[in-house]
DNA sequence: TATTGTTATACTCTATAACTATA
DNA sequence: TATAGTTATAGAGTATAACAATA
C-alpha cells in the first residue's frame, strides 16, 4: 500500500482575481517587503526609516517638510518618525538662516554609516529578488511600474 | 518681459530609490489601488471586501477560515469583516452538517446583486489601468508579478 | 493671510494571546 | 489534544483639524 501524502485541505478558486493587476501588483508588494523588511531588521531599520536616512543623504540642506513630501509622508506622521531618528542620534534637526519656521535635517556621522550598510543590505535583497526576473525582465519591470505610478 | 511660471520648489533627488523594485511595486500598487479604492466606494465596499465575496461566491460552501487563509486575512481579523457584511445582509453565516464549530459561508441575494455590480466597475477600472500597459505589457506584467509573489 | 512644525486624534490594517465549544 | 470561531488588545500606517511661531 503506497504511502498517503499528508491531508492538504483543497486550495480555494480565486476566479479571475490573479488576473487583475492590482491583486497581483498586492501579493507581489507583499512578497518583496516581505523580504525588505526582514533584511533591514539587523540593523533596526523598517523601510520608511531607509528612505528617510536615504533622501536626507541626496538632499543636504533641505527641509523637514521637503523630505516628507517627496516620499508622499504626511506632515504631521513625518514629525514622530523624524523624533525617533534624532532620538537614535541617526539624523539631527538643525536651524535655517533664512527662516526661523523651518529645520533643515542632516545625518549625523552614525546615520551615514547606518544608511552605508543598509545600501549594502539591500544591494544583496536587489539581487535575490532580480535573479527572479532576469536583466531584461528587471527592466521591463520598471518600465510598465512606472506606467502604471501616475 | 515674459511671464514667470509659478514657483515650483526643486523636486528632491530620490537618489537610486526608483531603481528598486520594492520602491517602483510600491509606489504602482498605492496607485492602481486608489482607482481601485475610488471605484468600488460608489458601492461602499472596500477592495478586501470585493476579494471576501468573490471568494465566497467562487467557493460555495466552503468554511469561514478557508476563505480567509486563501485571502491572506488573519482568522481574528475576519471575524469583524465577515459581521459587517453579514449586518449588511451581503453574506451570511450558515451551519456545517458535519461539525459544529465551522461555520459555512455564502452570499445572500443582494451580495451576489453587489458583487456583479462590483466586477462590472472593477472591469471598466481594468481597461482603464491595462490601456497604460498594452495588452503585450499587461501579460508580461502579471507574467514577472507572479515570479515575485513566491 | 499663508506656511512650518507640532499636537491631538481617529481610523484602518495587521498581529498575537487566550478563551469556548466542539472534535 | 487539536481545531474553528471568537474576544481582546496592541502596533503600524495613514488621515485631518487646529494651534503657535514665523513669514
Amino acid at each position: 500500500m503506497p504511502k498517503t501524502e499528508p491531508h492538504l485541505p483543497p486550495a480555494l478558486s480565486l476566479g479571475d482575481l490573479p488576473q487583475h493587476i492590482g491583486y497581483a501588483l498586492r501579493r507581489a508588494q507583499l512578497a518583496v517587503f516581505d523580504d525588505v523588511i526582514k533584511s533591514l531588521a539587523a540593523l533596526d531599520l523598517r523601510p520608511a526609516q531607509f528612505s528617510v536616512l536615504l533622501l536626507i543623504a541626496e538632499n543636504p540642506g533641505s527641509k523637514q517638510t521637503q523630505i516628507a513630501d517627496a516620499l508622499g509622508i504626511q506632515r504631521p506622521n513625518f514629525v514622530a518618525m523624524l523624533d525617533e531618528l534624532e532620538h537614535r542620534k541617526l539624523a539631527k534637526r538643525g536651524q535655517s538662516s533664512t527662516d526661523r519656521r523651518s529645520r533643515s535635517v542632516s545625518l549625523t556621522v552614525g546615520g551615514q554609516a547606518l544608511l552605508l550598510k543598509a545600501k549594502k543590505i539591500l544591494a544583496a535583497h536587489e539581487s535575490r529578488i532580480s535573479s527572479r526576473l532576469g536583466d531584461e525582465g528587471k527592466s521591463r519591470l520598471l518600465e510598465l511600474l512606472a506606467a502604471l505610478a501616475i
